[in-house]
DNA sequence: ATAATAGTGTCTCTCAGACACTATACC
DNA sequence: GGTATAGTGTCTGAGAGACACTATTAT
């Protein structure tokens, strides 16, 4: 097969394609998308998870997911995962990797597109009592910068006690965090986790959660100011026990150089 | 729904996913991979494309795919594509992005993990002339280095004129473009597409073909030495017109810092 | 010897990190 | 005034770009 690349037995799986094959003739793996929805507070990376109730993995810790429709694009499937499983909507998304490893999903073949979603913990945190089995749970993240591999990542409790995560959600999660802190310089990333005015400080604070590490203070304030993604607004934040840090907004992704 | 997320009718939802559902119940989308075999000749970036014979898109050149089997993993379906189609194997190869728009193939929806794969042109010469419909295609790719978007892209004949590539397979080679010089300066790209031994200069071409801009000469020697990523052989290029230079070797992958 | 490219030494410019200092809020 | 953090000015070291120079091969 080396030495000839076009058999007939190739020839004819092409022509095979090109008729206008009918999907319904073999099986086909399904699809559905599952969406890590990471937000950063308190210094930690968190993501809403979902609590299996039934087997498998019954009692671990799940994406939240859905079936990819017939007529919807993969956008907006995940877009109505968000809405369906966590009531959120119109916030930044963006695909990551797809899944297909035969027997991730024990019950049938699942091919999975995972995606990421980032929001402030600010738009997150009202309605969140309403069911128990759907949690934001810290995420444990190795390695610290944009060389080491993150994962795979598991959950941890508020004792800071292992939630193991269903299926290969860890490796999803470990690849999301590896994701961020690659594109955190030059993607907008951060803001995504803030509110819309945010100091330096909280900026600064959300890229050493990403990352792991801390940051040099004022090679970060030269950095970013210098990037020309973010403009002063003259407003200050107020009643912060301190001298109050003026407040700066995202300008936009725009391009440079 | 935004107010009360947790409604019956994402929990009926759920129920059904976790019961273990039958996928052939209702319509799924089909499953494809497509893979951009790329390889970097003579200062030009070129792709293995196959001409369809076929309406929809007949004329058109495509990418080599093909359906992803029940039981085989995104990466297996992914070498077979290449093994059946270009009769080439054991090559970099490297998940791209999923396409899934409804309509990016009007006869039926068709959603398409998308490869990439590297190759050194002297590896690929052989065997080409015996099917015409595969042809080793130049890439037309707009924007220089890392910031600018490249796609999308389209094919170029030997007299420069525009070869219009299938469905969205124009949007799959920009983004291919877009990750390779993404990848460039901390991924073994380069070394993927030239012999096991090169020189300085057969890596700097590589690197300015995939950029399409020059680099600095001693710049791009100093720092690919301090990589430590490559080890001089002590060998030296033979009967080239001038003083041949030194042949270096691609250590493997390491973590560095 | 000449042509052509390989490879080295050095200067400068830019930028990140480090440190010291001043500024401004609440207590 | 004391305390804590915001924000600025300046020095230093690492690395990229630029340039000049030497080295080595084929003709």
């Amino acid at each position: 097969m080396a030495k000839k690349p076009f058999t007939t037995a190739s020839t004819t799986d092409e022509q095979a394609f090109l008729a206008g094959y009918d999907a319904s003739q073999f099986p086909h793996p399904s699809l559905t998308v599952d969406v890590a929805l990471v937000t950063a507070d308190g210094g930690k990376l968190k993501a809403v998870l979902v609590q299996r109730e039934q087997h498998p993995a019954r009692g671990k810790w799940a994406l939240p997911g859905t079936f990819v429709g017939i007529r919807e694009s993969l956008d907006e499937a995940a877009q109505r995962a968000l809405q369906t499983k966590v009531g959120i909507s119109r916030i930044f998304l963006e695909q990551l990797y797809t899944f297909g490893q035969p027997d991730r999903d024990p019950r049938t073949r699942v091919v999975s597109v995972a995606y990421y979603a980032l929001v402030d913990p600010g738009k997150l945190t009202k309605g969140f009592a309403a069911d128990q089995r759907t949690q934001l749970i810290e995420l444990s993240a190795k390695g610290t910068g944009k060389g080491q591999a993150a994962g795979p990542v598991h959950g941890l409790d508020e004792q800071g006690k292992r939630l193991p995560l269903a299926f290969d959600h860890g490796d999803i999660l470990g690849m999301v965090v590896e994701r961020l802190r690659g594109k955190l310089d030059y993607a907008p990333i951060g803001f995504e986790l803030l509110p819309k005015k945010f100091t330096l400080r909280q900026l600064q604070d959300i890229h050493e959660t990403i990352l792991g590490r801390k940051l040099n203070k004022d090679s970060f304030r030269r950095r970013l100011i210098a990037s020309g993604r973010i403009a002063a607004t003259g407003e200050h934040e107020q009643a912060v026990g301190h001298r109050p840090a003026e407040l700066y907004r995202f300008k936009g992704t725009q391009q440079r150089h």
